[in-house]
DNA sequence: GCGTAAACGAGACGGTACGTCATGTCTTCAC
DNA sequence: GTGAAGACATGACGTACCGTCTCGTTTACGC
């Protein structure tokens, strides 16, 4: 680990993603430009390059720091923490940083495994952890039934979080950026309705499967 | 409405679909090229300018014609038919020339007002087609109740299409695209008992919310 | 030898031959298109191209016709018809369709074998008709001495011919477009001086050459 | 004045400048492209504009640097000054890469300006220097009379090399151009007899319209 | 007056080159 | 050794013309 020369300007990194934060919002993910950015943050590209390897993980980044701002405070009960979260995730993907820059990158990810990787650790997991905590509230509460102690019931927790998540931060997703309708109070307490409403027999489906031994078969059982 | 002149090679129109889609395939969107699209299709790139106007609009209408394959036969029940449509839709997205390309047109629509528009109609609107044709069966068949003829029937049902396809269409991409998992008849199962096991609730809080009067505002009846 | 089929329109070369000469003016030879030109006199790029093989030989012809009004009245002394054609070729080299034109066809005709034989046959041979001519009636007023009959005379004559050309035709060219300076009358009478002063020298000198036997060699008698 | 950032590669200005020549010595004017020149400099295109605006300065540079050629070495006498520099001259626009660039960059300079006085600095200028040089070893030889020290005197001066120059230069590049006849010594000779024995009469003509008092007007003294 | 045949306008076509721009690397000088 | 500045090789961009072609339409002439 290098002791000598002279020492990063801890303030350039900042800057940096300032920059590409709103760069993206005057041009759009398709306009940007490491130049634009680098001339933004007044910062020479060299700079940049030594920092990040390319655009994609650059941008990831600078988008990635939004998503730490979502908070999953106690709201008292499942329905409004879920209407909460879906509040807050709606108005991140509202921000016009946010909304040109995340699809790009994971358009690119597709036929990039590492950014697909950076991905999921530096947005993905974070807010499959909220999922989770949720659950678990629920569960101390009472409006969710605990989880099975077996492995059979770990894998069952896992799945119902995946679901959740997927359906989730997808419909948020599709509803701002492909719709392109907001997600206000009346449409996230409609489809919180619809999600709690729907968990007992999703959680139902998924006991009857394991049950009949090959969950992941296309061949399911006669329920 | 020009009579005259060389007419254009109708060929080439199907020549060029067909080039952007391996490409797509075989680079991503990345690094796909107008150039390379050309050469591929055995055209001249003025040629391509001359029918697109960038890259976006072609790529749109090379994945747009894969959208037309989709179908809702009828599978004899409402679960049937959403579970069917949810497996066509992800095998459909799990195609690269898809998945590489859909989310890449949707992050450059947020800045281009024209392309935006040519998504919805070239994709949304014949996705939510299916939705509305899958609502009329099942309350033909009896699972699903009628919407009453006054206007707020109407906009109930509207709003209520809207949600439903929002979140099909949401969960199966996320889950595709961003989760990076697999849509298998399990996942399909699952998330088909969520959907319809959800939906009664949320038709409750739709009809709940147009009693109260002020449907889109944020301060909802205290029901 | 056609004859049937719709005939040419007569109307047409000559529109076109003026669009090129406007043209030139307007854009110089450089920016000159075979589009502008076709638009310019209401007719189609394909009628150009069934009439010229290409830009040069158009922009020859168009300004070839230029060179036509080129006359030598007999103006009572060889003096007077020197400086007669010296002013009116300065004159015609001074139009800006000349002038942009005639250096570039020149030009290409280095790598153009047929370009060349054009513009020899349409331009360079006018031209020097009109020196044999001014020569004959020198001759005939008996200020310059008759050509000898036998086959050394007309090859002294043709070689004087020739160099006469080049100095007048060349002077005037190099003072119009490369010195970019005008041909009054102050400097053709003095150019002429120059060149009728110095007319017996170089008779003399072809005459001597002639004598030694080799006049074409490059080890020249020692005389 | 940049003190900053790398410098230029001061190889690259000699290998575009020597590609562009034999680039024209292939090709011609008509064909030559910048991005020939560059491939075949090793070099990109880029580099290439940022050091010239465009085709015409780049091949002008290029060619000027082969008049730097010309020398003036003394020869004893002013027919022998004249014929060297008309044979040396005429050898340096037989050569291809001269022959074809020389007339289009003088086509091109009758609309920019610019391009103009480039011509004249690079190679008008420094060709008129050895007529001056010519005249003035001429004048310390005893063969030409010395210019007068007055106003007057330096005037005709300058009249008089400027006709010099106009009829050497245009009569060896149209010879060579348009004649499309060799400068061979015999050429030289019998060029050089009629341009020295026609001076005193070209010098008595500007004497004579100096004396008038109007020299550049078109109305001129009675001889 | 009817067919034949060429000329015509329009404009699409496969190409080539343009001049610009962005990428990611490299080279120099200043700190 | 870091940073700003900026030159560099590479390669795509979108445009402009090239010269050719394919249409449908418009003349003239000869039968």
């Amino acid at each position: 680990m290098s002791r000598t020369g002279r020492p990063r300007n801890a303030e350039a990194d900042e800057a940096i993603l300032d920059a590409t934060r709103s760069a993206l919002v005057d041009v759009g993910w398709g306009k940007l430009t490491m130049g634009h950015v680098a001339e933004r943050a007044g910062v020479a590209k060299t700079t940049l390059y030594r920092r990040w390897a390319n655009k994609n993980e650059l941008v990831l980044d600078a988008v990635a720091a939004l998503f730490d701002e979502l908070q999953l405070p106690d709201r008292g009960s499942l329905a409004a923490d879920v209407e909460g979260v879906v509040m807050e995730f709606g108005a991140l993907l509202d921000r016009p940083e946010t909304k040109t820059a995340l699809m790009a990158v994971v358009a690119e990810s597709t036929h990039d495994e590492a950014l697909r990787l950076r991905i999921r650790h530096a947005i993905v997991d974070r807010q499959k952890r909220l999922v989770e905590l949720g659950r678990e509230r629920a569960q101390a509460r009472g409006e969710l039934p605990l989880d099975s102690d077996d492995k059979a019931g770990e894998d069952a927790a896992a799945r119902n979080a995946d679901l959740i998540f997927d359906v989730i931060a997808g419909a948020v997703v599709h509803r701002t950026l492909v719709s392109g309708e907001p997600v206000d109070t009346s449409w996230a307490r409609t489809f919180t309705a619809l999600l709690i409403g729907g968990l007992p027999a999703a959680m139902q489906q998924i006991r009857t499967e394991a049950a009949a031994g090959q969950p992941d078969q296309k061949r399911a059982g006669s329920v």
